[in-house]
DNA sequence: GCGATCAGCT
DNA sequence: CACAGCTGATCGC
């Protein structure tokens, strides 16, 4: 699409609508800029409206414009180059990734587009049949142009079960450790409903931190305060950050009592153990992830429908994805048929264009594949190409061993942002070791 | 001194 | 490997 007109999860200014997919860090950089919002209209759910202002809080509300999934605006943009009157339709489809996230689809006079944010697609789930038939309705038979898809896990390797059954073997795992504490690492947003699984099956609360409870709350969930606590001696399972969740903090924290730890993570070189020597941080790649250098050249000798192993002492990760899976994805793919595929992603194991992986659906022969690598298309400066990830160096240093922390100097800057950001395990380290 | 942004890391 | 995020350094105000 031209540039100047519409930008989404892409913030920088220039355009003259925005959209907002969801609210991960890595899809709002630019929303936060001093001063406030203020380029223009910015579309997003409802529910991404009622949390922005807690992320952001110098948004203008007035240029918020909630979108429900399913509903429709229409945009009247110019053309930045011809000055011509332009007319587009957006229509919000459910994404399914974490709460209020969204999909895209834009149609008018520049064609049909797109864009899915980050989204799952469990077709044996309710929830995703009716954002596939809100999609279908959405999009009346009519061909969509350009595709800009989630590809994180666009790989024919990379497929993993439905969230309902990856969420029934984490309640098994800690059905199994009933002496012990749990630990469950999750991110600001997104991974509710395993939560609220686990609590309901275990009938237990859920320890979180405290923003990680206001969000909760926002989105209207457990609004009884029934199933989620910030008091850590009501509970022995807790929802930590992420990347508080380390071996080496579960090892600290197993000298104060018997715990173990969950990582619910679609990211392959996690799932399996190579015999004892993967680390969540280290080194040494997980063994069992092979790359040939080629598209096809991931290989895996884990079974996701298998019962979880031990990931490594005490720890456990279950492939539980907010992304879609390949055979979600190709499923995706024959629904939309795009005339063009972008990645949204560029990471390494998705470094061809996704429409290479699905050729035999549009009876591409590979001369007229565009196998050109992802993050070699599209410029930073046009809005609608792939984000970036940038890949930071590899300059080795020592590592650092976050558990001790409580020896650690900590900066103003830390902890101004920590006021922002509630607890990390340090504090959740703190409150195990005082109950 | 402050916030924004970047580099580096997991 | 980095799903999305944290931290410390640096820079401009």
């Amino acid at each position: 699409m031209e540039e100047g007109l519409v930008s989404v999860d892409k913030f920088g200014g220039g355009s003259q609508a925005y959209f907002l997919t969801h609210l991960h860090q890595d899809h709002t950089r630019g929303l936060g800029a001093a001063g406030g919002w203020r380029h223009g209209p910015l579309y997003c759910s409802p529910t991404t409206a009622r949390l922005l202002p807690t992320r952001f809080p110098g948004i203008d509300a007035s240029l918020l414009r909630p979108l429900a999934p399913g509903a429709s605006a229409s945009l009247s943009l110019s053309s930045p180059s011809s000055d011509r009157p332009l007319s587009l339709r957006v229509t919000a489809i459910p994404a399914l990734h974490c709460p209020g996230s969204l999909m895209y689809l834009f149609r008018g006079d520049l064609g049909c587009m797109l864009y899915t944010g980050d989204f799952r697609w469990e077709l044996g789930c309710d929830k995703a049949r009716r954002a596939k038939q809100a999609l279908l309705d959405a999009l009346g038979g009519d061909a969509v142009d350009v595709l800009y898809l989630d590809n994180t896990y666009c790989h024919p390797s990379l497929n993993f079960p439905p969230r309902p059954i990856v969420a029934e073997q984490m309640v098994d795992i800690i059905q199994a450790h009933p002496d012990h504490e749990v630990i469950i690492g999750v991110d600001t947003l997104g991974k509710e409903d395993l939560l609220l699984h686990i609590s309901r099956a275990l009938k237990t609360k859920i320890w979180v931190w405290p923003q990680r409870l206001q969000t909760i709350h926002l989105l209207g969930i457990d609004e009884n305060h029934e199933l989620f606590t910030t008091q850590t001696s009501l509970t022995r399972v807790r929802a930590v950050p992420r990347y508080s969740f380390t071996i080496e903090s579960l090892e600290a924290l197993n000298t104060v009592c018997p715990t173990i730890g969950i990582m619910p993570s679609g990211i392959p070189w996690l799932w399996k153990s190579s015999e004892g020597k993967a680390k969540y941080s280290g080194r040494s790649p997980a063994k069992s992830i092979r790359c040939k250098g080629r598209d096809d050249g991931i290989e895996m000798d884990y079974d996701p429908l298998s019962p979880p192993k031990l990931f490594e002492k005490d720890s456990y990760t279950l492939p539980y994805s907010e992304h879609a899976c390949f055979s979600e994805l190709e499923d995706f793919m024959q629904t939309v048929r795009p005339s063009t595929v972008i990645g949204i992603v560029c990471s390494s194991f998705c470094y061809v264009n996704p429409r290479h992986h699905f050729r035999h659906l549009f009876g591409d022969n590979d001369v007229h594949t565009d196998r050109t690598p992802v993050k070699n298309k599209g410029g930073d400066t046009n809005n609608l190409t792939p984000k970036r990830r940038p890949n930071g160096s590899t300059t080795p240093k020592e590592r650092k061993f976050r558990i001790s922390s409580s020896n650690l100097y900590r900066s103003k800057v830390t902890m101004k942002r920590k006021e922002c950001c509630g607890a990390r395990i340090d504090d959740t380290e703190d409150l195990i070791g005082v109950a």
